[in-house]
DNA sequence: CACCATTGTGAGCAATTACTCAGGTCTTGC
DNA sequence: GCAAGACCTGAGTAATTGCTCACAATGGTG
């Protein structure tokens, strides 16, 4: 299923603006198949139809269906990740509980648009191999900075700095995205509250500030 | 993909010592097919080759792809659930780190055996509509489960105990899942030890106990 | 207006795949 | 040994689906 055509198509860029409507339209529809109907019965001709354009078009903006996958990914991976650094500077001077209710609340605030499609694409992963590159390198990130903070913010006290930043950044990542995308989904601010101050006292090591 | 026809066959009952091996053979070579190539790409003639035996075997055992899945996912969640229910009593004599401990460390051994499996089966529960009533089941069970300890257990502190329970079995599950799963997995007992220690001081609320 | 590049169309092809069925082979009970 | 059922076989079918291509429509430019 997963196509394995090395080759990638710099498929035509658009020149006028008919053609980048047109683009958008078929994003925006296979958001919308894609949340409703998983990836695999999501059907490239379902989303012309749901996008209202011809077969035919869809395939002149993206050489396959992995590929507008891949653009959903990736517009969403670098969204989230403009607005996450911080310097170095800010992150020993700033309360540990402001820095994480941050990213938390960021994180949260990420999953609220499409949660589905959101759930759709972190399964989808594995099977795309130029999406497998860009995760990692936007989990390297978000793990880097979890490293960053751990070790350098006077605040922390854990035992085993590695595996503290990476069940940081796996719990945020995941306990937002299944208790927000569950059918009974939990209160944002309250799931926000719980995390934050389960994370800051973790990471306090348990000690009087 | 997800058949919706209702009517579900019990297909024939197994009445040789043949047949009971036959059945075995194409669970164990669906487990490793699906875990190798995704539960889209595991077609049921490449299961049925896997197992070596042919293609019509196969359906008369199972009536379709999904069966084969639920069964498989059926058996994991039997097993996990077995081994888990403690009675009320013992819950607060316990100390809550020792219980605590006792969860994750069940979670972890019952993901170590086949973690790529276990990936796939999760991904398609929302798929098949019988798993999903079981799993659901589950799931609600675990979380009763972790209300009660919330709620009984004299060492705990937390605002707000249904998201808190919420989140205790949704961090275990997932974090376990993920970092044991990742190509560059954790240390199954570092995890084991980060993660009971950030759970019990979360649950302690931050005060000596 | 006239020309041509850009953009859009959709019937249909090739490949894949879940699943069937007509007929074989083995096991068991007598 | 021999029926009768249980079990197994695998080429074939119907349906689906990603994708192509020959052609039509549209927009800009002189």
């Amino acid at each position: 299923m997963a196509s394995g055509n090395g080759a990638l198509h710099p498929r035509k860029q658009p020149v006028q603006a008919r053609a980048e409507r047109t683009r958008k339209r078929i994003l925006r529809a296979a958001a919308h198949v894609f949340a409703e109907y998983g990836y695999a019965a999501g059907t490239t001709n379902r989303i012309a139809e749901q996008a209202r354009i011809s077969i035919g078009s869809l395939y002149q903006y993206y050489p396959n269906k992995d590929a507008i996958l891949v653009e959903l990914m990736s517009r969403h991976l670098d969204s989230g990740a403009s607005a996450l650094t911080l310097d170095r500077e800010r992150i020993a001077s700033m309360p540990l509980e402001e820095l994480i209710r941050q990213d938390v609340h960021l994180t949260i605030s990420n999953h609220l648009d499409d949660p589905q499609l959101l759930r759709i694409m972190l399964e989808q992963v594995p099977l795309a191999p130029e999406l497998l590159a860009k995760t990692a390198e936007y989990r390297a990130g978000r793990i880097a900075y979890a490293l960053d903070l751990v070790t350098r913010h006077p605040e922390v006290r854990v035992e085993d700095p590695h595996v503290a930043a990476r069940l940081l950044v796996s719990t945020v990542a995941l306990t937002v995205h299944q208790l927000i995308a569950a059918p009974d989904s939990v209160d944002p601010e309250s799931l926000e509250n719980e995390l934050v101050t389960m994370l800051t006292l973790y990471l306090k090591g348990g000690e009087a500030s």
